[in-house]
DNA sequence: TTTCCTTTTGAAATTAATTTCATATTGCGC
DNA sequence: GCGCAATATGAAATTAATTTCAAAAGGAAA
C-alpha cells in the first residue's frame, strides 16, 4: 500500500472529496491516481479516522433509546417519542401526536393498512395529520371488542383514518372473541368475513397496539375476553395481546384455544405486513417486552419513559 | 418536499447511511421511502449542516496555503511543505526532500519524464526515494547550460533519475543558448538533436525549477545567458525563467529571439505534459509570481515561508 | 370551482463508486 | 541469488448513487 500510506495524500484526497465535492474520477485525473486507488485511499482514510462524520441530531436521547431497542429485539426499526412536553393534553394523546408524526412517514402512498382496536391505535390515528398521501385501503384486523364504546373498534379505527387517507374502508361484521371454536370456524368461512380476513393478511402496514393481559386490560373490561378466558391465558402464561395473538414472557405464542375463537388475525397471519406497534404506559413494560420478544414486530414506536423501562427489563 | 422537510427522518436517514454504512438501498427498504428521495434527504441534510464532515488535517497550516495558491494562479494543485525542521541540511536540501516525497506521488507508473537543469531540481531528484514505480524513459528539456557544473544539467539529472527508476534517458547533446539564431535552428534540425527535443514534447511530465532573472541567476552566472542577454529579457520586463520560457511580471512571455537562440522547449511546447514547477526562496518571489502567472505550470511545488510571500504578493 | 404555474415524485437512464479478479510485485526465507 | 507467500494493483464487472424526465399534485390567482 504505497501510496495509501501516505497521510498527507489521504488528506487531499479526503478534502478534495469530502470538502470540495470532486468526484474520485476528478481527483484520479488530477492527481493522476487510478480510480480504484482514490477509492481506496477514501476507505483508508475513513478506517483510520482522518474523515470524521458527525450528524448534529438534537433527538440524541430518542436515538440512543431506539438503538437500544434495536438492539435488544432485533427490530427492524423503533420510534422513540419525547412525550414530556405535555401542554393540558393526556400523555397519550401527546404522544400520539409525536408518534403520529414519525410512523406516518413509514407508510407508503398506495399502500393498504390494517388496524387493531385499542386506545393507543385511536390516538394515533385521530392524531395522523391529513396529508398529501392517498391510501388504497384500511382494513380492520380484528373483530368487535364490545357492543359498546364503539370509537375504539377496529372497524371504527380503519373508517376514521381511511377518510382522513381518501381510501376505502372495510368492515368485520363479527365479534372479537366468540364462545365455542366451532362457531369461529363458521364464521370465518362467510364469504364477507372470509374476504375482510384475507384483505387483512395481505395488507403492507399493520398499525397495532401491544395491551396488557389483566383485570384492567381493555379487552378484558370490555368483556371481550372473559374472566375464564383471562384465566386460561394466564395459566399459559401469557402476559402480551396482539392483535389475535398472544404471548408469554419469553415471547412465545400461547392461547391457541381462545385464538381459535377469535375472529381476527395473529402477527404470524401478517408476516407479509411491516408490523407497527405502539405502547406506552409503565404498566405495559411486561407486555411489550413480551410483545417485541416475539420477533414479530417490525416497528416499535414509544416514549422515552417507556422505553428506558422496556430496555432495562429484564428476561427474568 | 413533504418527507424531506422531517428533519427526525432526515436525522435517522443520515445515521444509517454515514455511521452504520448501510446504503441508500437499504435504507429505502427499512423505511419504505424511495431511492432517489433517500438520496435527496441526505443532500438536503448536507446542504443544511445537519451531517457534518471534518477531516483531520495535522498539515491545516501547509494545505491552507495550497488553497491560496491555486486560488490565486488557477493551479491544478499546490504542495505546500513545511521545511521549518532543518536538522543540518542546507533549507534546499531539507525542503527538496519533503517535495520529493510529495511529488512523487503526482509522477504515475510508466510515464515518461521531462527534467529541466538547476540546483532546486537537482534537489528534488537526489532527494527522489528508490520506489518501486517504474518508468519508461527520462529526457533533458533543455541543452547544456555550461561546461563545469555538469551535476545539475538537465542531461545529468535525466540520467540521475534514469537510474532510480529503472528508466532509459535521453542525452540533448547541445548548449542551451547559441549565438546565433540560425544556428539554433540548424542544430533544432539536426536527427539526433530534434529527436530528443520532439520526445520531450511528448514527456507526461516535467519537472522544472522557476529561476530568476538578474546576475545571481544560475543560467547568468555560468555563462548561459550573457549579459547581454540578460540585459535584452530585462528590457522586456522579463523577471522569470522556466525551462526555454521567459515571463514578464504579468506572466507574459517575452524574449522572442533569445528563445529562438535556446535548445529547448518552452512551456507551451511542453502543453501535453504535467508540469511540475518547484522553487523556494524569498528572492523567488517575483519570479513565482510571474512564471505562475503565465498560467502554464500545472502543479507548484514550494516551501511555507515562500508559499505566503508568493500569496501576499501584489501584481503591480 | 377552474386554470396555470410551480413543485414533487419515482422510473429509468446515467454516472459514480466499489468489488472482483487476474496479474504483478515485494519482502522474506532458503 | 531463487522461489514462495503475502500484498498491492488496475481493468473490468458489479453495485450504488444521482440526475433526468415525464407525469402528477399542490397552490395561487382568476
Amino acid at each position: 500500500m504505497g501510496t495509501i500510506r501516505n497521510k498527507r495524500l489521504m488528506v487531499k484526497v479526503c478534502e478534495l472529496y469530502f470538502l470540495q465535492n470532486k468526484s474520485q474520477k476528478e481527483i484520479s485525473a488530477l492527481l493522476g491516481i487510478s480510480r480504484p486507488q482514490i477509492c481506496r485511499i477514501i476507505t483508508t482514510a475513513k478506517d483510520e479516522g482522518i474523515v470524521q462524520i458527525s450528524i448534529s441530531n438534537p433527538y440524541v436521547r430518542e436515538t440512543e433509546l431506539e438503538h437500544l431497542l434495536i438492539q435488544k429485539f432485533g427490530l427492524r426499526d423503533a420510534l422513540v417519542v419525547d412525550s414530556t412536553s405535555i401542554d393540558g393534553e393526556s400523555s397519550l394523546q401527546s404522544f400520539a401526536k409525536e408518534a403520529a408524526k414519525l410512523a406516518g412517514d413509514y407508510i407508503p402512498q398506495d399502500s393498504s393498512v390494517g388496524v387493531m382496536s385499542g386506545y393507543t391505535a385511536k390516538a394515533m390515528i385521530d392524531a395522523l395529520e391529513p396529508s398529501s398521501k392517498k391510501l388504497k385501503l384500511i382494513v380492520p384486523l380484528i373483530g368487535g371488542i364490545s357492543t359498546t364504546n364503539m370509537s375504539i373498534h377496529a372497524d371504527t379505527l380503519a373508517l376514521n383514518m381511511a377518510m382522513l387517507y381518501g381510501a376505502d374502508a372495510w368492515n368485520l361484521n363479527a365479534p372479537a372473541v366468540v364462545s365455542e371454536v366451532s362457531l369461529a370456524k363458521s364464521l370465518k368461512k362467510e364469504e364477507a368475513i372470509a374476504r375482510v380476513l384475507e384483505c387483512g393478511r395481505k395488507t403492507d402496514i399493520a398499525l397495532v397496539g401491544i395491551g396488557n393481559l389483566n383485570e384492567e386490560a381493555t379487552n378484558v373490561r370490555l368483556g371481550s375476553l372473559k374472566k375464564e378466558d383471562l384465566a386460561q391465558l394466564q395459566s399459559q402464561g401469557a402476559v402480551a395481546s396482539v392483535c389475535g395473538s398472544y404471548f408469554d414472557r419469553e415471547g412465545r405464542e400461547v392461547g391457541g384455544e381462545i385464538t381459535a375463537r377469535t375472529i381476527g388475525l395473529t402477527l404470524g397471519e401478517l408476516r407479509r405486513s411491516k408490523i407497527i406497534a405502539a405502547a406506552i404506559g409503565d404498566e405495559k413494560t411486561e407486555a411489550i417486552c413480551a410483545a417485541l420478544r416475539s420477533k414479530k414486530v417490525d416497528i416499535f414506536v414509544t416514549d422515552m419513559e417507556t422505553a428506558k423501562k422496556v430496555v432495562l427489563e429484564d428476561k427474568i
